[in-house]
DNA sequence: GGCTTTTTTTCGAGCCTCGAAAAAATACTG
DNA sequence: CAGTATTTTTTCGAGGCTCGAAAAAAAGCC
């Protein structure tokens, strides 16, 4: 179980710190580093010589802002950007994107391609999927140093070890192992994350102040899913990705669900049950796709007057509502983010979200809970999914050793 | 943040390492920890050594059951029970008792008492839990050695950092910070823990096969707690104690809940719901206290014939499971315990319960879910609490000096 | 140009863990 | 019953790592 820790193990963990310090703060000097890490300055000089002798992080002269107090100037650090590269892959519906982004983060290619991803063969998905890395990977024009890692991420449910795709609402192909994939066909280690989870590292890398060590993403869009934070670490759950806020129950035998059942969340405040409410269908009706344009068009006809399109965003609101009252009674109110097409029309779904969450046990804290909204999901899960690979090679390829007992792992990068 | 690893940090971490070893395999000898922990043989060998020469381990000459194989005997390590003692105080409706263990977790004192607690002024309260506390240390029957920490358990809600109880079903009296007041009133440090957290703790000890890694402890009785483990961790709200199943919305609007809200799961399944239920009484009706015996009456009448009562067992049922369908949403089914004096009357419950799951997102498992039963939740939550203690004092005070930078934290055991 | 200030590197000391070998304690064997 | 085999535990030297102090480096200040 618990397993003691080893001579070797500090360094590796120490390295692992600075490069995790270096990739938090952008270009911070071995003396900022020293004080964000506890450890003493010859610690980090040790460690920092180390790394820029393997190429791993490049001195950044004298760093623009400083030079005006005296003494001998500050040199910054920052990540070596050839010292690797990471892929990542995003599939959601009709869509697939892929980007090759350099260690230091920055884009530095990408191919983007519609696909019907409804009606695709798997052999075919899956075809694609390989071939869109290819290109990417292959392309003469780009020197790609080593790539290190592909995270590719999915709307839908993925296994609790980031290795398959499980379920996913943009085709009705399950269990598609696109991380053993993926190595077999590169060589490159690969992991196949769930949109919502990237969603919410991504807002943990772009707002850390907002969201730091607790806080909730949620995905408004043709379903409902949920990325959560918890005491700064991404919760999954035990099996599966977890967190599918979307299946919590709102109405026990209540409005038909895309995933069969009755009464979840998602049957309420999905785009097909928000449009299914407005154009007055059945509870019970089947839940059809409803494109992006016309969810912004049912907005601005329930912005402009009263009617059942308005009453469907309250009602929408109401769900959300119950159901995030139901998740603050049992991990304490959070911040949350909106995210995707409907929080652009979360204006219409605040007020009756806010009674509902009054009414419950988060209710108390009510008036504190902030909601922040962004509309594109996309760019999110990319950057999310990039950060998840990025630091897998900090911590994995750059700081190796973990905890491995037998076996060859190769002792260091010379 | 992210605090390096200090060289010290080693060999404090290896102690506690040893010492939660020992903790958990009763006797092992220094083979045994030293495959278990992953350290060598010389590692383990140099620190049992020094924890025997400072008296917080004992040799146990020979284990019994050995002398079958050749070479060399194992000697056992056991905890020196004289090494530490704690103190657990456990607040229970109408009912405080208090318990002195030692540091191989026997009880070697207790005490208990009967008390109002629903009309007890303030004052006397906090008297009442002194003097008895009090009463223990200072009896001079019983040579108590030095105790390093009392660990206090009470049904309600707790704040996170564990020094406060914020509100209780138990007393109209809220925010009493008793860690602070214990640890004032005899310089011992002191926590103030939730009743369900410490049945989890404590179910974890007991059953670690069945309960390790990730599992639910439910709380049947006048109100509905739960205390959840998840990878093998207590999982705390931000805030609070968190993990307020009971406070769930079961149905929006719905019945009347002893917090003043509506629809919550306790609300359909706390002790007073199911009478209020089986009496055929308003869902409004103010909540009322009734005791086991009653409860114990009620089950008997509605195991005999069919009926109000036997319904209101059935709509118990039904909320718990909606509830627990909403949580296996978020976090993947677990193993559930069942406590307190409805979990005797489970056999009522457990069919519309799980019919109810299966309607959820936690359903495709539903068979697989296994409940376990227990009507009494007072030993598991001194049990909980005492472990709660003893695994501080192996932490904290046996291996200290964890992350303290600045301050005068004493260095070493002599 | 010398002095002050701040950052970074160097160097020796002190721990800690590890592996190998030795020591200890028992069962087996003839 | 003495010698051998086996297993556990201790001992000892080697190698690494971090730390503190001091030195070196690189600026601004007077």
């Amino acid at each position: 179980m618990s397993v003691g820790i080893r001579h070797d193990d500090l360094r590796r963990r120490n390295r692992a710190m600075v490069l995790s310090a270096v990739r938090r703060a952008g270009q911070p000097s071995r003396t900022e580093i020293a004080a964000t890490t506890g450890l003493s300055h010859s610690t980090i000089s040790a460690i920092s010589s180390d790394l820029i002798q393997e190429g791993i992080l490049t001195e950044s002269k004298p760093s623009e802002t400083a030079s005006l107090k005296r003494g001998r100037p500050q040199v910054g650090l920052a990540l070596n950007p050839e010292a690797a590269a990471v892929v990542t892959v995003v599939l959601s519906l009709n869509f697939l994107s892929v980007a090759v982004i350099d260690y230091a983060g920055q884009v530095i290619a990408e191919e983007q391609r519609r696909l019907d991803t409804l009606t695709i063969p798997r052999d075919e998905l899956i075809g694609e999927c390989i071939a869109i890395v290819r290109r990417r990977l292959e392309d003469p024009d780009l020197d790609v140093g080593s790539v290190a890692r592909i995270a590719m991420g999915i709307q839908g449910i993925t296994d609790s070890h980031a290795r398959a795709m499980l379920w996913s609402p943009i085709t009705p192909l399950t269990d598609i192992p696109f991380a053993d994939i993926l190595e077999k066909e590169f060589g490159i280690p690969a992991t196949m994350e769930n949109d919502c989870n990237m969603m919410a590292v991504a807002l943990q890398w772009r707002d850390p102040d907002r969201y730091r060590d607790n806080f909730i993403a949620i995905l408004l869009s043709h379903g409902i899913g949920m990325g959560l934070v918890l005491k700064g670490e991404l919760f999954t759950g035990t099996h599966s990705s977890g967190g599918e806020f979307g299946h919590m129950i709102h109405r026990p035998g209540g409005a038909l669900c895309r995933c069969g059942r009755r009464g979840c969340v998602e049957a309420y405040a999905g785009n097909y049950a928000i449009w299914r409410s407005a154009m007055k269908m059945s509870e019970d009706a089947e839940p059809v796709d409803v494109g992006d344009a016309d969810m912004r068009a049912l907005a601005a006809k329930a912005r402009e007057k009263q009617g059942p399109e308005r009453e469907a965003y309250r009602r929408a609101g109401e769900a959300l509502g119950f159901g995030l009252g139901s998740l603050f009674a049992l991990i304490d109110p959070a911040p949350v983010a909106m995210v995707g097409v409907s929080a652009a029309a979360f204006d219409l779904i605040e007020p009756a979200l806010r009674e509902a969450i009054a009414q419950t046990a988060g209710g108390q804290h009510s008036k504190s809970i902030s909601f922040d909204t962004e509309p594109n999901e996309l760019p999110l899960i990319r950057e999310g999914c990039a950060m998840r690979a990025l630091t897998f090679v900090d911590q994995e390829i750059f700081a190796p050793g973990g905890q491995v007992r037998a076996g060859s792992a190769g002792k260091n990068v010379a």
